[in-house]
DNA sequence: CTATATGTTTTATTTTGTAAGGGATATAAT
DNA sequence: ATTATATCCCTTACAAAATAAAACATATAG
C-alpha cells in the first residue's frame, strides 16, 4: 500500500479547500466539520509534518504581524506531488465504488 | 477519527464483491487488483482479524472436504455493522468530493 | 505587568500496517 | 508407500501512523 491514509487525505483536502487560510487551527476545524468527528491538534500536526517531509505540502510563516495575538501563522500549501497523491486516492475510491448501487451505502 | 482505515475499507469491499468466495487467497488477489499494489498475506490477515474482533466481519470454516488439497477454507462475511462502517466511509468520500470538479483528479 | 486570545510544537501511548516464515492436509507422481 | 506439490491457515516481530494531552510562545487588552 502506498496510498494516502485517510487522515492524510482529509487534511490535504481541507488545505485545498481553505486556500490562503490553511493553517493549523482552521484545518482542524474544517476537518472536524467534514468528517463529523473531533480532531485533536496532534491529529492534525503529526500527519501534517509527515506530509511536508514527503513533499506533499509546503509551509511558510506568512504573517509577521498577526492581528490579534498569538504567534504568526504557518500556512500550508499543496505541492504538485500532493495534488497527485490526492487525485490518486480519489480515483481509487471512485473506481472501487462506481459499479455498486447507491442503496448499499445506506 | 473512527472511520475505517483504507486497508480495512478495501478488505471489506473485496469481501462484499467476492460473496461466497471470500477467503484469504482471493481477498488478497482482488485487493491487489483493485488497488494496483501488492498485498502480503499479513497485510490481509492482520486487519481481517481486527475486523472480526470489532464485529465487522464473521468467519466460518465452510468447506469440510476441500477439492484439491490444503486445509478447509475460512470464509468471511460482512456483518450489518461492517456494512454500515463501509457505507459511512463511502458517504464521507462522496460528500467530500462531490463539489470538486473532475479535472482536479487528473 | 497580568490576563487572555491565538497558534505552534512535542511527547508518550495506542493502534495499525507489513514482511517473513511456519504449520497443516489433500492429491499427484514415482 | 514415500516424496513432491498444491492450497490454505496463522503467527510473530518490526515499522509506521494516529491520537490525546500538555507544553510553549507572543501580541494585544485591561
Amino acid at each position: 500500500m502506498k496510498f494516502l491514509s485517510r487522515p492524510e487525505e482529509i487534511i490535504l483536502f481541507t488545505i485545498l479547500k481553505l486556500k490562503e487560510d490553511a493553517y493549523c487551527v482552521p484545518i482542524r476545524e474544517k476537518a472536524s466539520e467534514i468528517s463529523g468527528k473531533e480532531w485533536s491538534f496532534g491529529a492534525v500536526y503529526v500527519p501534517l509534518h509527515r506530509l511536508e517531509k514527503k513533499g506533499f505540502v509546503k509551509s511558510s510563516f506568512d504573517d509577521p504581524t498577526p492581528i490579534r495575538g498569538g504567534r504568526s501563522r504557518r500556512i500550508y500549501k499543496l505541492t504538485a506531488a500532493g495534488m497527485k497523491a490526492l487525485a490518486e486516492v480519489r480515483a481509487l475510491h471512485d473506481n472501487m465504488w462506481k459499479e455498486i448501487p447507491e442503496f448499499l451505502a445506506e
